[in-house]
DNA sequence: CATGAATGAGTGTTCATTCAT
DNA sequence: GATGAATGAACACTCATTCAT
């Protein structure tokens, strides 16, 4: 029973987890309780949260807070050495962001049909802007028309998704090693923007 | 009380139906014999199946049966006039495939955590060969190296599901229209098959 | 599945059989019916009687008659030998007896809370007048005034009765072997009608 | 709703009271907890008992250990007075005993089919080392050798159970009257032991 | 701030019984 | 006489939530 954290984020920490591995509705109150190191069945999760929904918004807002501050690191590396290695790394770092955002992600797909309305904004929030982006940089470094910029970064980043979604939302087995997905993916996208 | 077809394949219906809107643990028994003509709460659906559960994977197996017979139609247009209209075929069918398995993907991705193996035997048989089988053919027509197809029809499926996930897993809103996309996404395969 | 014994009587013989085995409550009509030969749950069992109670009215009634039949032969070995040889014999012939009924016996144990009348009607039927025939031949062997004999019957018969009651209703490990019981029984009863 | 007990004593309460009346199967939880003063179908009884079986366990267990209290006392009363008196007080005690757990007997021989080793481990308990104590005792006071002494012992105790079997377990009427029942097993008793 | 106890509304499941075929 | 299908009523058990202490 770790007493350090205040007792709301250890809920929030206990019921996230929780709610990935065993489903919002798998999961009750007491058990998230339980986890949190309170009394389980007692009700003081309801100190903390209005209800068991709230909560779950919490955690989703939590995760999508720790998300931003993520997106405003990668700015960093913008620039940095020749084509090749930028969308390398470019690769990189959204596979590790889609780790990190594993666990937000599974607990978003199991509630897309019983809370449309949360999950679509989540999901708006999470993609948010990155296509946008990234089509403006890739319109920059092939010096493409905006309508050619803005599909080809659809067709790419659904790439980069899909290479962590079999395995994170529906538990099938990877079909390729990173390194070769993402070396490919770089070699795909670089004909396409060198004519 | 719609007679005409078996009570049992109304029960499958419905059931579906109502877990890709609600989910497994938000459908309930008497809701599925409800929706299927039958007195709610009064147990008729335990004369076709032994548990929920079981009727569960009936309708996936149904849905799955249904995807074998799909797959079996595909090969037809296969070496269709020029290898752009094959792949922008291809890429049309898959497209409408996923479509008509929007159903089953959502009930897949919302059971993932509370039903493991359920969700993944299924899915390695929606995926089943289609990777490979698409590798071997684009190894044929770019004359590739096995692990090079393998790597470019990873890369180029993943793209193909994605087009579709953000909208019928996360409620997002489409970024791209289909033509649009599959054009772009032709293209690019193009560029990496023709040296 | 044996045709060859009439329906009824073999969905007597299955239900008496489960009911000892789990009871009237936890035996349900459709095992009932397939342990007779019958497809489970479609009724059949109710072309020959009226409900389940009435079906186990009809088994104890069976094995009602089926003991009046053995109590006829009991009186056979009435004067065989000397005093000793006939008690041995009746102490004998009631645990054989008792053995016989075991089935019956459990079922009326653990029915005798929801369906009291007809057990204590059974009941009654089964001890009969066992007390009162043994009583008069105690009264007679022993020269003893009616009161006596009649406590002296009491006193006897239930310490044969138990004899078997702890193993049968109550699963319990026996403390003594019959041959030593039966010989200690008529020990005390000879003492008793010899002064 | 009798609050001055604690809740989960009058669960224990309601329950073996409604057990002995109407068997385990016949009592509904619900029913259980309307006796006990709880809102009768919400499952208060769960916040005290693990299940219906937990409650049933725990209810036999209290009626042993009540039972076990007992037993200590009975020790008093050996050694006082004559032969017959002390075998007389041992009538009585052993049959108010009897008495005392009634109830007990009841669900007990209600329930032996359906949880064989719960009621064989109560009835070892129940019987205890009566017999052997019995035995025990016998040979000392008619100073017999052992197998004799445990033999006389199982006829007199199953005796004695057999006074109310009928009557508690069978709801047969009692053939005889309490005082002539001990005087008769008295006097059958030290017929054995005084030679 | 945490707890023990309670509750209203449901959950999946069982079952004796009926009835048209 | 037997069956497949259906139903009404009940069942043990779960759970989010409330509240006095």
């Amino acid at each position: 029973m770790t007493t350090s954290t205040p007792t709301r984020d250890r809920i929030i920490d206990a019921a996230m987890e929780l709610f990935g591995a065993h489903g919002f509705r798998g999961t009750s109150v007491a058990k998230i309780e339980a986890a949190a190191g309170l009394t389980p069945g007692a009700g003081g999760l309801y100190h903390h949260f209005r209800s068991k929904e709230d909560l779950l918004r919490a955690g989703i807002d939590r995760h999508l807070a720790r998300l931003r501050a993520l997106r405003d690191i990668r700015a960093t590396f913008t620039g940095v050495g020749d084509l090749r290695t930028e969308l390398t790394l470019t690769a990189r770092y959204a596979l590790a962001e889609l780790d990190e955002e594993r666990e937000l992600l599974q607990i978003l797909a199991a509630e897309a049909r019983s809370r449309p309305d949360l999950v679509r904004d989540a999901v708006n929030q999470l993609l948010g802007t990155s296509q946008q982006d990234f089509a403006a940089h890739l319109a920059d470094l092939g010096n493409l028309p905006p309508d050619r910029a803005n599909a080809i970064a659809a067709v790419a980043l659904g790439s980069l998704y899909s290479a962590r979604m079999p395995r994170d939302l529906f538990n099938a087995d990877p079909t390729l090693d990173d390194e070769t997905f993402v070396q490919t993916w770089v070699d795909m996208l670089i004909t396409l923007l060198t004519p």
